[in-house]
DNA sequence: CATTGGTATATGGTATGCCAAATCTGGTTG
DNA sequence: CAACCAGATTTGGCATACCATATACCAATG
């Protein structure tokens, strides 16, 4: 018997104004050079709210998610201030990052299907190509994809909520980090053997490949990243 | 010459409801059995507010942050829910403690200093009396203990504020959790190869000793623990 | 002119009230 | 008796007004 019920969808809910004042604001943050030494760090709430039509309630709530993440800073009766994190952060950052990563490739080894890993030669493909243009965004962005994909192989949710959490950070710095086409080769090389591992099933190559790839990133930040 | 200048102390700065609600609220509900059958999940914003003494807005802020940590969930026009993380969200979670304490670990080999390293002892030592005790809230406070030290050691902020978080909600559940004096044996055996991996400043035999020895906890908590 | 103390303003924190949707309750109806 | 409907109640979302303090500005003072 044929389904006679209309196809129904659910009305588009539209979200609280809190989870969009959320994601407008991290957007907007995330979208700008926050380590451009003329960048704007300082926001108001009432000019916000204004700004977004609302009232400064769902607006106050937004500030404080953003706050607990660390992109902003909430300072009683002297402002909101977008966060800079400092070198020291950025490195224990990517020292997360490669710990957890290094752990989905790891599990990436059992639970990830053929054809799954199959798909990441394409993301090296795109990420040769960047390599070409030269350019330091399309090159973070592709890296990160690269990385983003094996965590996702893994299957652990809460590990690729923090990585995706962590990669908005490091992706910030990225017009601060020197570009350098040897790196860029190396990278790739990089990648490509870790592709091999995980083809492999060998679990521990993997894992220590993925997790020795990333802290010479940290190394390469830590000696030719200037902030703070 | 005397500084005659009187001592005077910043007034305490007393802090925001917000974060006065926010600590009361956590130390609450991590403080209860939520996995007891019986446990009460629902909350509800006027009744908190009325009993803490402040309005709705600061504890809404608060109840907001608890959200997102994934303590509670907020439902609109239903209520407010103590959550009672999954089977397989609890797995995930020592796997990421797996990931970083290992991390910590090799950091710790580097990092840490020797008088540091040899305080780790007297922790197994208490945690030895635990096991005699046999009383499964001690010895699980006691091993969490233990694990923060070695994080702690490795000197990454970040790692020890996520695992923070994660001991939280694994604490949780040690009341669902089958005490076995073997376990508990063999655990205290694990921990005093960690320590000796340390000593030597051995960061490859450290880094998988960890690892492995939570991964056995974990496949301890996939077998035996029954929660959802 | 430099210093100092008061005052106005800016700005995040808090309290309160209303709104809309979900739920509950009691009675009506077939 | 079951299904159902309407109004009352519950409850989180939101807007608004007021509060307290950090800062800026200005006038009084030497």
């Amino acid at each position: 018997m044929i389904d006679m019920r209309i196809s129904i969808e659910p009305i588009v809910e539209s979200q609280s104004l809190k989870v969009r004042a959320y994601a407008a604001l991290k957007a907007a943050i995330t979208g700008m050079n926050i380590y451009d030494d003329n960048a704007q760090l300082k926001l108001e709430e009432r000019d916000l709210s204004a700004r977004f039509g609302i009232s400064r309630t769902p607006l106050r709530e937004a500030l404080a998610q953003l706050d607990q993440e660390g992109l902003v800073k909430v300072v009683a009766r002297r402002g909101i201030f977008i966060v800079r994190k400092t070198k020291a952060e950025i490195l224990d950052m990517i020292t997360v990052w490669a710990a957890l990563e290094s752990m989905s490739a790891k599990l990436a080894c059992t639970v990830a299907s053929d054809q799954a890993i199959a798909g990441l030669h394409d993301l090296v493909d795109q990420f040769d190509q960047c390599e070409v243009a030269l350019k330091m965004g399309e090159y973070s962005d592709a890296n990160i994809a690269f990385h983003q994909a094996i965590i996702a192989l893994g299957g652990n949710a809460l590990i690729q909520q923090i990585t995706d959490g962590l990669f908005l950070h490091v992706r910030a710095i990225r017009n601060r980090t020197i570009f350098e086409k040897d790196r860029v080769k190396r990278s790739i090389e990089d990648h490509r053997e870790i592709i091999k591992a995980l083809e492999a099933r060998d679990a521990n190559l993997a894992g220590r490949l993925v997790c020795e790839h990333t802290i010479k990133l940290k190394n390469h930040v830590e000696k030719y990243v200037d902030i703070d």
